[in-house]
DNA sequence: TGCCAAAATAAGTTTAGACATAGAGTTGAA
DNA sequence: TTCAACTCTATGTCTAAACTTATTTTGGCA
């Protein structure tokens, strides 16, 4: 048996997985039951539980009371996206982070942005423009709108001094967060802050967080030219 | 005690999740043990442990042996994106799914990709273009190496009755992916597949996948024009 | 003081056993 | 034939107890 952990979920869910790749178990079939594959394995049927759910949440089974434990015939591909932050990230790129507050004001709610965070249109949030660069060099562009309701304290922050994205994340933990990714040419403020040239595609990213008193920010993130976010499963 | 699932371990989930949310439990903080929490929500040790490990694995706690768990300082911001397969997207939409083989061959392997896959450039592989079609408009095109190693009987397969992912999905589980999100602007041929205009940003997806045998397939998906992948937490 | 070994502790894992429950399969009445 | 009611089974969940292991703390010794 394929070892992986020295556990011994771990190293069912090697040998399962295996079995599967070497198409000794074909997509469609089923399985045996966790009473069978504890006994064929050693273990006590909770190990083979937790080592089969293990591989559901993976994508790989399928599995239903009474129906059994199937393998998954079109497996859609999940990938864990990591978003770290913006600092961090330069910073263990081996690179000097630095950070530039264009525009911060209060300002009402543009239609699009208050569709995203369920707010009534026009209402006033506070509205923050940013420039992360890693050597000098522009690394990302934000445009963020900060709910004040839903994260009280915030008009009061220096924003030159912490990045609103660690001053949220440490003092508002949120419970719900959409997020999309897409790719726009870039304006000509997108270009003149990552200084390139207009058109340019970017990739684009916007999230949106909740806490339980409503949403907390909105943000749409521009990289910077080439910039590829990474996935692995 | 919030519920969730009726199950005891997600209600502590949500417990727990909100004590961090409302503060009451801060950034950096220890919480109480397992045992203690064990006593505190009259549960055994191992339905709290299952709860902790959930909300560590979401990134909320950081859990160390003997020194106890902790709430995340800096939680780094997880997201699970599922790539549905092409036709189901399309079809799960309300739209009549479509595709259209544009090439296929073998041809040697540029040096970029050959790289992706960790095989030595100039091999030969079969390499297929192919648009997807929602109600007759373009949604993506995809430029894909197939590795006949890794995947044998590929040669045989006519590409324009199954789409090359869903045969090899259905044929060729694999271990392991690289993924990738980034933008292009559309080359000239991109733009004559999506059906419009050079230049215009693209949403890029390039993604490798590996078997035992090595790498099976390389692809780079072109979407559409305003095309944005969805991702929650 | 500084260093190393031993003790203590909290999480990690496993087990056997029990009960819950979805849902496929079967039966019987209309 | 059809459908509702029932049965049965594989997974889902929980428990109490034990053992393992990483890591911190402590205390002895040089």
């Amino acid at each position: 048996m394929t070892e992986r952990n020295s556990s011994k979920a771990q190293a069912i869910t090697s040998e399962v997985r295996r079995r599967i790749v070497d198409r000794e178990w074909r997509q469609g079939d089923r399985i045996p039951d966790e009473a069978e594959l504890a006994v064929e394995f050693g273990v006590a049927r909770a190990t083979v539980n937790k080592a089969l759910q293990m591989l559901a949440e993976e994508g790989l089974l399928d599995r239903k009371r009474r129906a059994g434990t199937h393998v998954t015939v079109n497996p859609a591909r999940k990938a864990v996206l990591t978003i770290p932050i913006v600092r961090e990230q330069i910073e263990q790129a081996g690179m000097e982070y630095s950070h530039r507050v264009v525009a911060q004001r209060r300002s009402p709610l543009p239609a699009e942005i208050a569709a995203r965070m369920s707010l009534p249109e026009g209402c006033e949030l506070i509205h923050l423009r940013t420039v992360h660069y890693g050597d000098d060099k522009p690394f990302q562009a934000e445009d963020r709108w900060i709910n004040p309701a839903a994260a009280p304290g915030a008009e009061a922050v220096d924003f030159q001094r912490i990045t609103a994205n660690e001053w949220l994340v440490r003092n508002f933990p949120w419970l719900h967060a959409d997020m999309a990714f897409s790719a726009e040419n870039a304006s000509a403020r997108d270009a003149r802050l990552l200084e390139t040239r207009q058109g340019t595609a970017l990739l684009i990213l916007t999230r949106t967080t909740f806490n339980d008193l409503g949403a907390i920010t909105s943000v749409r993130v521009a990289f910077h030219p080439g910039y590829a976010m990474i996935a692995t499963h």
